[in-house]
RNA sequence: GGCCUCUUCGUCUAACGGUUAGGACAUCAGGUUCUCAACCUGGUAACACGGGUUCGAUUCCCGUAGAGGUCACCA
């Protein structure tokens, strides 16, 4: 067993968030670089917001970018059940430890109670805080109130008046002030912990040694000190990382955009450019060496070479990458990923056959910034019949006419050419050297044969086009042209 | 509003008292045997503001401003 442990801690509550993939991913990339291991607990204690099935989908998109677990309620490990629902009784006992010793107390305040409580507080301009009603209520009086059936929560007791230093391992030292911390719930009224408590005994119990965590958790950051503290518990190093925000600079939010990481999979990013697209939003290796795989980043991944300032999510960065990416697969690979996106238009079926797919592709691969691009960058090619306005054929100074003249000219030379050297590198050869001996110019020529078979302004070059449309149908497009 | 955090090109960031403030994306210009893309070369572009400390501050300290987070029987 590894002595240094790192978890993420999802809670299914639906599709998983970019800004929980990058918890995720820097949580892993931290665990690996340090070679420790990587565990994976399902914080399902809110059971109102739990969404069915998210647990499998959290899971399949983990393991999709390429994130692997050392321990989780999939694989097991020895440090479970990794479900918290599964280890109510195991809070029971530590809850029952902090009642005892005073630092927690029942509570039987109403929710209508603490509402009105709340609106009057905010009424005074004060902060909605819990009032401490039931902090001194007497031991017999909690017990027949219990016999009585009435339903209570569990609150931590904050300390009176005193400081509580805390550390980050990004910001160094943060002080608060107890006074400015809420007496806040522990065991919901059914029985089940809030994240606060269940998350720091999960911690301790699973012997979590570093707690990368989103941003937004540290204003509770004193409180889980506290925590540590009664308990006599050792504390995680924590790492609190940086917000990802939108372009106009709030929390990532649905509204503005794609949040959830099945978004950008169903468009047809690669988990490559996304892994390392999130691993640059507040982390920069060393040599500035940008484009990085998983092993590399992992390879060269350290507390120091990460930022504290939110970062915004910047989609032309990420397209940017994702191009790279599909410029370095193999053409069979991404005639793989490619089909479906193809299918669901209507432009290949199962008859289309593969080597066909592959010459589309490849002449097309370079433009593509995400596999989803592929229907629109390509329709044309698998068309019978294309459409378009008869003077997009027109180059610069010519004529509809003289284009037209050009063409015939081209379709005679094409028309030579045997079906066994229809090539890239034939078609190119013959046509430029042909232009050469009649002293022609290219784009004379060039461009109306390219518009001839793409019926677009722009596209591949007219070898790549005539070389993916195979002679027949090349000679076809041409003609139709000219006519 | 209270509390906490953050602040270098438009964006992601490097710099850890002395640099022509570096890189990447985006953008612009040129090249690349027609277009677009890709690729190559080059350019424009930043230390939020005000005080200190110091021989010297982007860098350290204090304010101000702005941004973000958090104040639930949600995580």
């Amino acid at each position: 067993m590894n002595q240094l442990r790192l978890r993420f801690a999802p809670s299914p509550t639906g599709f998983l968030h970019i800004g929980n993939l990058r918890s995720a991913l820097f949580g892993y990339f931290l665990a690996k670089s340090l070679k420790g291991d990587f565990i994976l607990r399902i914080e399902d204690t809110d059971q109102k917001r739990e969404v069915e099935g998210a647990t499998k989908s959290l899971l399949d998109i983990l393991s999709w970018v390429g994130v692997k677990f050392d321990e989780g309620p999939h694989i097991g490990g020895d440090h479970g059940p990794y479900i918290q629902t599964q280890r109510i009784d195991i809070y029971q006992k530590y809850i029952k430890e902090l009642l005892d010793k005073g630092d927690a107390y029942y509570c039987f305040c109403s929710s209508e109670r603490l509402e009105e409580m709340r609106k009057k507080q905010q009424e005074n301009k004060k902060a909605p805080k819990y009032d401490q009603h039931c902090r001194h209520l007497s031991k017999e009086d909690i017990k027949a109130k219990i016999k009585n059936g009435e339903s209570y929560v569990i609150r931590q007791k904050m300390p009176a008046s005193c400081c509580i230093e805390v550390y980050d391992e990004l910001r160094g030292k943060i002080v608060f002030k107890s006074e400015d911390l809420d007496d806040h719930v522990l065991i919901k009224s059914n029985g089940i912990p809030t994240y606060q408590f269940a998350n720091i005994v999960d911690d301790h119990l699973m012997k979590i040694t570093h707690v990368t965590r989103g941003d937004e958790w540290l204003a509770s950051f004193p409180k889980n000190a506290l925590l540590y503290k009664t308990f006599g518990w050792q504390m995680p190093k924590y790492i609190h990382l940086p917000l990802i925000l939108n372009k106009g600079g709030g929390k990532l939010s649905k509204r503005q955009g794609d949040v959830f990481v099945e978004d950008y999979r169903t468009k047809g990013y690669l988990p490559e450019a996304i892994v390392n697209f999130c691993a640059l939003l507040g982390w920069h290796p060393k040599d500035d060496q940008e484009i990085l795989s998983m092993s590399e980043i992992i390879d060269k991944f350290s507390l120091e070479g990460m930022g504290v300032s939110p970062a915004v999510f910047d989609l032309e960065k990420l397209d940017y990458l994702n191009g790279h990416y599909i410029r370095q697969k193999s053409i069979e690979d991404l005639s793989v990923l490619c089909r479906p996106y193809l299918t669901k238009e209507g432009l290949v079926n199962k008859e289309t056959k593969d080597s066909d797919l592959q010459k589309i592709i490849e002449i097309s691969k370079e433009r593509l910034k995400k596999i989803e691009d592929i229907s629109s960058m390509t329709h044309y090619l698998f068309m019978n019949e294309i459409i378009y306005e008869e003077n997009l054929l027109v180059w610069k100074s010519l004529t509809l006419e003289e284009s037209k003249n050009n063409l015939r000219e081209i379709y005679k030379l094409l028309q030579e050419i045997e079906e066994g050297s229809w090539t890239k590198e034939n078609l190119e050869k013959i046509v430029f050297d042909w232009l050469k001996e009649n002293d022609k110019k290219n784009g004379d020529y060039l461009w109306p044969l390219r518009v001839s078979l793409s019926g677009q302004k722009n596209s591949p070059n007219p070898f790549e086009l005539a070389w993916a449309l195979g002679k027949e149908k090349s000679l076809k497009r041409i003609f139709k042209a000219i006519n």
